[in-house]
RNA sequence: GGUGAGAUACUCAAGUGGCCAACGAGGGCAGACUGUAAAUCUGCUGAUUUUUAUCUUCGAAGGUUCGAAUCCUUCUCUCACCA
């Protein structure tokens, strides 16, 4: 193997937690570089949630480096197979989205996608085309590749099982379904995270079923944990810094993490060398870089990179102003009322509350304040001029009463 | 098809006629401490300007009762065992 195929194969294995196949990978990256030949890499996503977030994007990274190297990628979006639902995770029956908001969820991932992947070598597909062909007869077909038993193998599955939670029959097409897509499309490879791995194999499996003649490389990328730095990043739990999060939203995101987590984030989602990363890691334990230093680093680089340099360095001081100063932040939403207002309506109005019940309770907590002076009287009425209220350090709003 | 068990707030999970807006744990929010965090300690965690009060909530709909999460009926869903 020549110094180019390794640089390129060592860029592409970055991060992954494993890869199925890899001569076949090998040879795929080799045929590129010195013959031309191009290849496809399929990835799958789901048609309800446009909003990207950062656990996307480790995959999103992945493909994008697979396309400097000859990738053509096919970005699935799982318009049928997300009426059952992925079983991973403990998702129910999903209601049925229309077509009208499929297409505009589309569209929404196409302008977030964009800022990561190259649209030139990249393929929108819906595998609503292909399924609903399938019809009964080819739905039936699909079901005799493989066996309840071995289904039950898979993890989850096989845990809900054991443990007495239901499993619809329906649940078990959406393996199968998924890697019919891969014989639909002769992907050469499929990426995905390692939650979906019987998913991945799944299209290997079926494309022998099928005589495709080639089974497609697996390669699973690692799940990037939430904010809580325990549970997946997902949207459902509210623990993601989404793609489309304004500049200080996603600097104080990425500084409000624990120290361990920034790990875990430097090494999915930095573009720094692993080398380098591991010479933060130990300055760290050493005592020479503080980790708050090395976080406020990666804060900068991921700001940097959905918005611009710019931009994160004045996020960057933006936090710094509020939080280790604890002065007001220098752009807050700005509302009008009319006077006289109530402190606990007004905190609703502003949307830092849900509910008065609960602005009485922070203000009688004593985290209301007003014009940075802490308030104690949850009867308090504001006349007519200006206001800065707040709860807590991070809610801010400004009030104009006349 | 038969028999039995179950459905309680964001999640898990107590509660079997009034003391229940509902024990406890997790999560979340806030305060102290910090480095912005983590760990730790503390408070809060249905709604409402009637705030030691009122209103709505314990799978759904009815019913019994002065009074129901608790009792009865039907329905929906789940689980277990048997066939």
């Amino acid at each position: 193997m020549n110094e180019k195929t390794a640089n390129a194969l060592r860029e592409i294995r970055r991060g992954t937690a494993e890869i199925i196949d890899n001569e076949k990978l090998e040879i795929l990256v080799k045929n590129f570089l010195e013959k031309g030949e191009h290849y496809t890499v399929k990835a799958g996503f789901d048609p309800t949630a446009p909003d990207l977030h950062l656990g996307h994007t480790v995959l999103l990274q992945k493909l994008a480096i697979f396309q400097t190297y000859g990738a053509r990628v096919q970005f699935l979006i799982g318009d049928f197979t997300a009426q059952i639902g992925d079983p991973t995770g403990k998702s129910e029956t999903r209601k049925i989205l229309s077509p009208e908001q499929i297409l505009q969820n589309a569209q929404s991932y196409k302008d977030q996608v964009f800022k990561i992947l190259d649209p030139q070598k990249t393929t929108v597909v819906f595998n609503s085309d292909w399924i609903n062909n399938l019809g009964a007869s080819g739905m039936l077909e699909l079901t005799t590749t493989f066996n309840v038993a071995r289904m039950l193998e898979r993890d989850d599955f096989d845990k809900r099982h054991k443990a007495g939670i239901s499993i619809s029959i329906s649940e078990f097409l959406y393996p199968l379904l998924q890697g019919y897509d891969s014989v639909h499309l002769r992907s050469d490879v499929e990426i995905g995270g390692t939650d979906q791995k019987f998913n991945l194999l799944m299209g290997r499996h079926l494309q022998r079923s099928y005589n495709v003649g080639k089974e497609q490389v697996v390669l699973m990328m690692p799940i990037l944990e939430g904010l809580d730095g325990v549970q997946k990043m997902s949207k459902s739990l509210g623990n993601y810094i989404a793609v489309a999060d304004s500049p200080n939203d996603m600097y104080g995101k990425v500084l409000s993490i624990s120290d361990t987590l920034m790990w875990r984030y430097y090494e999915l989602l930095s573009n720094k060398s692993l080398d380098e990363i591991s010479a933060l890691k130990l300055g760290v334990e050493c005592g020479e870089y503080h980790p708050k230093k090395v976080k406020e680093e990666l804060a900068i680089e991921i700001t940097a990179r959905f918005h611009s340099s710019a931009q994160a360095i004045e996020a960057g001081n933006e936090f710094q102003r509020v939080h280790a100063h604890s002065e007001i932040p220098s752009e807050m939403d700005e509302f009008e009322m009319s006077a006289p207002v109530w402190i606990a309506k007004l905190l609703v109005d502003a949307k830092l509350s849900p509910s008065t019940s609960q602005s009485r309770r922070d203000i009688k907590q004593g985290s209301v304040k007003i014009n940075q002076q802490k308030i104690d009287d949850e009867q308090l009425q504001l006349e007519r001029g200006e206001y800065i209220v707040q709860i807590g350090k991070r809610k801010f709003a400004k009030i104009k009463v006349s």
